[in-house]
DNA sequence: CCGATGTGCAACTATCAGATTGCACTAAAT
DNA sequence: ATTTAGTGCAATCTGATAGTTGCACATCGG
């Protein structure tokens, strides 16, 4: 298994960029729990100026995790899940490729120092 | 919910941040798919310098996602399938939860423009 | 029309992370 | 004992990124 060629990989690599950072993630439960906002909102609940929110929300977007779209003068952004549980996914399959490997690794071991038990 | 404070947060930041960055996964990929290895082994195999590794599994550590045990005079890294699963099941989590609030929010949205149907 | 509000663009600063090099120290091997 | 291989520590460089401020442009309300 390889994780960094082919697919879903670009996907996962920017939602892991984006989500490193807090300001981003307490971004993101900000807008899912108000299901949607701008970000001169978002920047009164926040102690960064607006400019910061919205390079914030382009990384956000570029990464999938969010979208807005434009109402009369004003950007109203909200959360999208699909690329969020893509890099779940993602890290659960590595995880489990890991355990695998790792049970493989220690039966070996065994097998090969039997004066154990 | 609130996904910085309390219990597990700390440990899902740390994972974040180190799987944020390529040659930390590059990383990983080499550990999980060797079971063991040296920083020295591992700057061979990559196109850094071993210090430039060092650093990495040094974060890699702090994230609880590899564990190093000394040999003699070499140090011997692993990985560690604990933390990135929680990470998984944090994000997995998080994106039900987005799920959710979506669908309520569209509920109220459709329940408050019956005019469509 | 005109003021107020919300965005967009650009320049600039500063901090931090990834990476390098050089050297000292420890442990194995001959 | 001397050479060789593996680590650890420190100083340094550089680029990316989070943040700021200032101003121009668009839009809504009176």
């Amino acid at each position: 298994m390889t994780y960094e060629r082919g697919g879903a990989a670009e996907t996962v690599d920017g939602v892991l960029v984006a989500l490193a950072d807090p300001t981003r993630r307490q971004l993101l439960d900000l807008l899912a729990a108000q299901g949607m906002a701008t970000a001169t909102t978002l920047a009164e609940r926040l102690p960064v100026s607006r400019q910061a929110i919205v390079k914030h929300l382009a990384v956000l977007d570029a990464a999938g995790l969010v979208t807005g779209s434009r109402v009369g003068r004003e950007v109203r952004y909200t959360v999208r899940p699909a690329a969020l549980d893509a890099a779940a996914r993602w890290m659960a399959a590595l995880a489990a490729d890991w355990d695998r490997r790792l049970a493989t690794i220690k039966r070996v071991a065994e097998a090969a120092e039997p004066e154990q038990g």
